[in-house]
DNA sequence: GTCTATAAATAGATAGAC
DNA sequence: GTCTATCTATTTATAGAC
């Protein structure tokens, strides 16, 4: 096998071992039996089993660079449609989890080893959204769309029940015994509850036809 | 020093180093030095390091046995006060966290590692906060109290906000770089961000309050 | 109870033949 | 590129003296 090739592959089982039972937990033998070759084989690849952890978040890293989770939502922000914003975001999240749990489980393995993965992930993922939903928030708090509660402790709160979610689905619970739920249902029921629990509304009819920015002209209610 | 002391010592040394770096990534070697003895005493107390794990874990399983997180709410189910049980458990659960973080930890590292901890605490604890939590919806949405959303779906999402909280202050953002709320701000906010999502009551427009209990839910938002 | 010394197994990593 | 064989350090675990 060329050797671009037989890296890869390498890489790829160690990715799902090191998912599976962390970096200490995984010996470079498994790895090696798991990709069908000598363990020799692999450190000629890489030279530290280290040198494969890095590599690997690398790549997973890469891969994640390339799907921005607030593009998708961008053109719902620009609207100030908040059900899609929030309905995206929470959408593509649970998607993105869903097909590649891998990623998941690498990154708490790598907080709970307090991995540099973990801190470049916050640094680069979730600050980011923090951030910019943050913003998106304030705004609709100035438009009056939105009642006057911290910002962050709104993201918190809808961040939490869609990761908390994916946690459960992909670690705790993977036979679905508490809740079954398709992504989109999940991302839907989510953002009526936050949104509910958020906008200003005067009207109990349904929940979406609300101010959808341009000309929300409420002031403050509380 | 005696027998059962030096047993309790280790083991809370264990518990410590266990929690930070997981089963496999501690050496019965640095348990020893944290506490102080010689590695031999350490397979004295405990045959092997997996039988001292299992005595972390039963240690650890019987403290959180006594803490009941649902009867710290059991009078204000009873009195159907919808605010109080929310901000109850939820306060309950964030100071649990805080005054034990090293048990969310542990949790954390059993349910990657699949160990049996995680399935125990799953199915005596979390299975039971669904349970109980799941039937109040339910009763609160016959009383014409909530909205008609899958029970399941409200649990779910809040226990996702104030565990989710919990994580990022234990495990990601322990500088709290994103947001610093106190433990009873935090059970407040997610509370009144669920309840106006989930609840019938027409708020402003002083209009009629139609929750059956009494709902003495302040409406304080800063 | 506690230690030092050490056994036995396993880990990561290298050498060198093919 | 791939393997077998091997080295070295570490890890779990034990023996036996004090």
């Amino acid at each position: 096998m060329a050797g671009g090739e037989r890296r890869l592959q390498i890489l790829r089982v160690a990715v799902r071992l090191f998912s599976q039972r962390g970096f200490r937990g995984t010996t470079t033998k498994e790895i090696a039996i798991a990709a069908g070759v000598s363990e020799a084989m692999v450190f000629r690849h890489f030279a530290t089993k280290e040198e494969l952890y890095s590599a690997i978040l690398d790549h997973k890293a890469c891969l994640h660079d390339t799907m921005d989770p607030v593009q998708v939502v961008a053109e719902a922000i620009a609207r100030k449609d908040d059900a899609a914003v929030f309905e995206g975001l929470a959408l593509d999240a649970l998607n993105q989890h869903d097909c590649d749990p891998e990623f998941h489980r690498l990154l708490l393995h790598s907080a709970l080893e307090e991995h540099e993965l973990a801190q470049m992930f916050w640094e680069k993922f979730v600050k980011r959204v923090y951030r910019i939903l943050g913003a998106y928030i304030r705004q609709r708090q100035r438009d009056g769309a939105m009642i006057q509660i911290e910002p962050s402790v709104i993201v918190r709160a809808f961040v939490g029940m869609v990761i908390h979610h994916s946690l459960n689905n992909n670690l705790w619970d993977r036979k679905r015994t508490l809740l079954k739920i398709s992504n989109q249902a999940a991302a839907r029921e989510f953002t009526n509850i936050l949104l509910r629990g958020v906008t200003t509304t005067t009207r109990r009819n349904g929940l979406s036809k609300k101010a959808t920015g341009k000309n929300s002209r409420k002031k403050s209610s509380r």
